[in-house]
DNA sequence: CATAATCTTGACTGTAAAAATAGGGTATGA
DNA sequence: TCATACCCTATTTTTACAGTCAAGATTATG
């Protein structure tokens, strides 16, 4: 039992994203070079996080991904859901029909430890499996803006 | 994310075996014939699980399985390690070093998550996962083997 | 002792999901 | 209009899992 790659590379290239983009968009491929991460691959776990809204596109040169809103109001659970991780142990917890007894004894169990998984990813959010706890959220108006391009670029290089 | 079949099937048919043996040894022809489970691929968790202690065989005629000890003694935790499971979100929890930063950072998380898990698994009984809370535990004295080594697996050399 | 019942082991295989790649399309800033 | 970077989908590769089979060892029982 593990997690899949798709959960673990997603959670590292939110985290990086967090801590790269300040307010400005981050590309995949900076992410895919970082975190040594096919792009191409990255590229469709990030289509599933915006499909989740949970990042934003911007398209075309000087584009890239942005959080949709500040990573403390962005929960782990969330990002798990949009990824479309599904935790399960016992075999019944989708369906509501149980065939046999001995079964569903055990799913009492699973279920506890299900909601115990779940209580701590939902309250954990995104800024706090990130380094300097930093956002890449930015309004919408920002974004727009022409004034933005002065760039920081700098600072934080993790090799 | 899903727990194997191994451990699944692995506690049905201890589920089974607690509820059905009452003192007597269970055989696995019976369990897979009630449960519906392959009586090979049964053999295979029984090796796993009486490697692990947690169950006796008798061979010969009339023989079978039983638990080494009441069902009340012995946790979900103990059953799930005997069958080889290994319970892994994050990639750095197997392992003392860890690379990267932002995969630390999550470590964190997933460690959080993981001893949540543990905490259920070890402070819950085969008894409560069985329908009638029998135990088909056997004292030494009560079985007529006089050799009864339970896992012992020297003596055996060929040449 | 002979036989039957059962455990024990290891090798083997097909399958399905997961992981990763590839390539062409669309938007956009300079 | 060109380079950049997102967008989409199909395909291939890889791996882990579920399950089978067969031969052999051990012991109870008639």
């Amino acid at each position: 039992m593990k997690l899949s790659t798709v959960t673990r590379y997603g959670l590292r290239a939110l985290s990086d994203l967090c801590s790269q983009g300040h307010g400005k968009p981050v590309t995949v491929s900076d992410i895919s070079r970082r975190q040594d991460i096919s792009a191409s691959y990255l590229e469709q776990l990030f289509a599933k996080l915006r499909r989740g809204n949970i990042v934003r596109s911007v398209r075309g040169a000087r584009g890239g991904y942005l959080l949709t809103r500040p990573a403390s109001e962005i929960t782990v659970a969330e990002v798990v859901r949009a990824l479309g991780e599904s935790i399960v142990f016992g075999d019944c917890q989708t369906e509501a029909g149980c065939s046999n007894l001995p079964h569903c004894r055990t799913s009492r169990l699973w279920g506890k430890v299900k909601d115990s998984i779940d209580t701590i990813l939902e309250s954990t959010t995104l800024d706090e499996i990130t380094e300097g706890g930093e956002t890449s959220f930015i309004s919408e108006d920002e974004v727009l803006s022409p004034k933005l391009s002065g760039g920081i670029d700098n600072a934080k290089r993790v090799s």
